[in-house]
DNA sequence: CGACCAATTTGATTCATATCAAAGGCATAC
DNA sequence: GTATGCCTTTGATATGAATCAAATTGGTCG
């Protein structure tokens, strides 16, 4: 068994190991049997390195593959004809792009790597194979889907009715509980992204962000040098986005 | 076979007959053979009704079923602790309501009949079941619930990047489409929805949607009186929401 | 038919955030 | 080491839409 994935590592060195992989227990392995779990790793493309600023696939790629953060980070945005930029959302390990692009001949926006980045690719023609064999694994798709819109709709509401220190306190809080989901610091981390794609993600504009940030610091509830965070008070970050809560549970 | 379908249609009214109904080319009928449609029909419940104002689902329904408007339009919307509304969406004769709520166990948002509604209910156990033996149809789902992604995208672009008056545009035009997929006139229709509900879903207060729409009306691009609306103008209209484009193509 | 309640419209004022402008900080490259 | 350019911060001003207030319309029901 073991030579037998050896070998196929000979052929091609980007053959996966979902079993070996710490986020399997987030990932799409997640849903799937043990024996079931070759299945997957026969049609992923592992380990696929994107250095900081590159695109990932952009509106005009055809759409082939969704893609699993293995390490890094991305962004994906809206470009409009006007040249115009939406960030729709970031992603981090463990978590899978390309979910709205399922429909369409091209994907539905641009992914760019927000550091270096390795990804893994599950062409879409297999996987709807797949996902029609192991129900489990359908449901997971259905399921991560379904979250995707849950996001974006809790992200309408955050745009629509609340102020930008909400937006940002909800932002951090949904960075906060990813970042513990993958056993890091909850209360320590740096920020993958610039002030600059913050601000367009949550509406505002870039000033309101520092405004913001420097305002919670002289609040005493968070600590922020340039992207390196500290939460201090997470209760009070947690008052101040009162009834938006959960954003960003992608799992 | 004509009797097969009275004599289920004695022992349950609600025995559904997709391929007679006129939405069949926008339903979930679209992506399956006719040879399957059967198969489609045997989970479908057809034909519940809801008078004005009452609700599909709520967010403490425990979650069991998808629903396809037949007749008459819908409002999905999220109700926070606090008794704060955000209107999610509108669902119009041929669109799938509840595929944000295809994780956890209780429905995502409330639907509620903006008008006296029928509507097709799809048991998700059973719908899993069947998209896992239908590949068209599975794929079908991965399109719809891709496309209220993107939805769901525009609408968060709407709202961070748009002028009121570029969102009441976009709406417009998007009614329009729908109005004109179903082969009805997509410059002359009734809203089925509150000038209060077109406020909340574009995050805009009530008298700033009358304000626009006043202002549209003394612009000659559009004609209202009430929730009766005529578009004088629709290349104005697309003029007015700039790149924003196709909103809505649920398609 | 008239009365009541809800939905819509219109007007005056306020406010949060955008925009404009510019200075400081940080990292990369030469 | 110093220069270049980007990212971030800070300040002053402008503005679109919210809010507050009230009149008007419209539909429903006794």
């Amino acid at each position: 068994m073991a030579q037998a994935i050896r070998l196929h590592q000979v052929k091609s060195p980007l053959k996966a190991s979902c079993q070996q992989c710490s986020l399997s227990n987030l990932c799409l392995p997640l849903a799937v049997e043990d024996n079931d779990l070759e299945r997957l790793e026969d049609i992923v493309q592992q380990g696929r390195i994107f250095n900081r600023g590159e695109h990932i696939f952009d509106q005009s790629t055809p759409f082939r593959s969704c893609f699993a953060v293995k390490s890094g980070s991305v962004k994906t945005s809206i470009i409009t004809e006007g040249g115009e930029e939406q960030v729709t959302g970031f992603f981090m390990p463990g978590e899978l792009i390309g979910l709205d692009s399922m429909s369409g001949e091209h994907y539905a926006c641009t992914a760019k790597a927000l550091e270096r980045t390795s990804v893994c690719e599950f062409p879409v023609e297999k996987l709807e194979d797949l996902t029609g064999k192991i129900p489990g694994l359908q449901h997971h798709m259905y399921h991560l889907m379904s979250q995707e819109i849950q996001n974006s709709h809790q992200l309408t509401m955050l745009l629509s009715k609340n102020t930008a220190e909400e937006r940002i306190a909800a932002l951090l809080l949904s960075l906060s509980s990813r970042f513990q989901r993958r056993r890091m610091s909850g209360t320590n981390f740096s920020l993958p992204m610039p002030r600059n794609d913050i601000a367009n993600f949550l509406g505002l504009a870039v000033e309101t962000v520092s405004r913001v940030f420097t305002r919670f610091q002289n609040q005493g509830i968070i600590k922020a040098r340039g992207r390196e965070v500290e939460l201090l008070d997470v209760e009070a970050l947690q008052m101040v986005t009162r009834d938006f809560s959960r954003q960003g549970c992608q799992q």
